[in-house]
DNA sequence: CTGTTGACAGGCGAGTACGG
DNA sequence: CCGTACTCGCCTGTCAACAG
């Protein structure tokens, strides 16, 4: 492990008892790639088309200096990138703009806060309505969430004290971006944890989930003893054995759906 | 116009780390 | 210590830019 970022050259830290060594440089390119690159991911906000090359391009062409940026970008800068055409420079504003309205947990997410992935991100935004609800909280009001101990708490206190955070989120919020909870709609499968396995038909795994999500139910990533249907698509892998080990339900893509649609008639057709 | 190339989305499972 | 959430690496198919 090298002593120094080879990005930047900042000095490069490794946290008593952690793994992973991290460059502690405030202007690293690299950090910033990968902040970008994170906050515009599927399960962050979402901007397809914004992936390692483009980001990469922007910020070594300095268009884009922090996530704030991305809002500004325009038809003409975006084109004068490598191998990119005005078609594909509409498809990418297109998605960015549509990223305004993803909701807190997923803007939570995309900030990269440690130890905040997609799971601790959803508590809190079902916990907090809105962002400044969330920043002004307190480390007892944090931990007293369910799957949030001492570590996670102080990491977002961490976060949200950092005053070039605020400015950020304040840009964010004069982009138009949401910030603003959005609970499910319905509380019909609350209580039920759902894994899947193997490839769905009808759905991608994310749009499986998100309406399972709706119905107020959890998904799981792994079949334990708590899980209660194990979703068996085509070609499952190892957690259909786990979950026959176990004793948990198993059903098959159209029982899924069956089971959605009896909850939420308007979903499936 | 067509074939090639590059980039990305979507998917999976194993490994790692945190919370209780 | 167990259950759970998250990270990481790998693979495949699709789409758009580019070259001829």
């Amino acid at each position: 492990m090298p002593e120094r970022c080879p990005e930047c050259g900042s000095k490069v830290v490794r946290e008593e008892g952690e793994a992973v060594s991290r460059c502690i440089g405030s202007n690293c390119p690299a950090q910033l790639k990968e902040t970008i690159r994170h906050y515009a991911s599927r399960n962050a906000m979402d901007i397809e088309g914004l992936g390692d090359a483009v980001v990469s391009q922007l910020v070594d062409r300095g268009l884009v200096k922090g996530i704030a940026d991305i809002y500004s970008l325009d038809i003409d800068s975006l084109t004068g990138l490598e191998r990119y055409g005005e078609k594909s420079a509409r498809n990418l504003l297109e998605q960015i703009a549509r990223s305004r309205e993803r909701g807190l947990d997923r803007f939570l997410y995309g900030l990269g806060i440690r130890h905040i992935g997609r799971a601790a991100a959803e508590s809190l935004a079902s916990r907090f309505d809105d962002i400044d609800e969330l920043t002004g909280a307190t480390k007892e009001e944090l931990t007293e969430i369910d799957g949030i101990g001492n570590i996670v708490a102080d990491s977002v206190i961490d976060y949200f004290s950092e005053q070039s955070n605020i400015e950020m989120i304040e840009q964010l919020k004069k982009a138009g971006i949401s910030m603003v909870s959005s609970r499910p709609r319905s509380s019909a499968l609350s209580g039920r944890t759902f894994v899947f396995t193997g490839s769905l038909d009808e759905y991608a795994r994310t749009e499986a989930g998100e309406l399972v999500k709706s119905l107020g139910g959890k998904i799981g990533s792994n079949v334990t003893k708590k899980t209660d249907f194990v979703v068996a698509g085509k070609a499952p892998g190892s957690k259909l054995e786990e979950a026959r080990k176990l004793g948990v339900k198993v059903i098959d893509e159209a029982e899924f759906k069956r089971l959605i649609a009896e909850k939420k008639p308007d979903v499936v057709t």
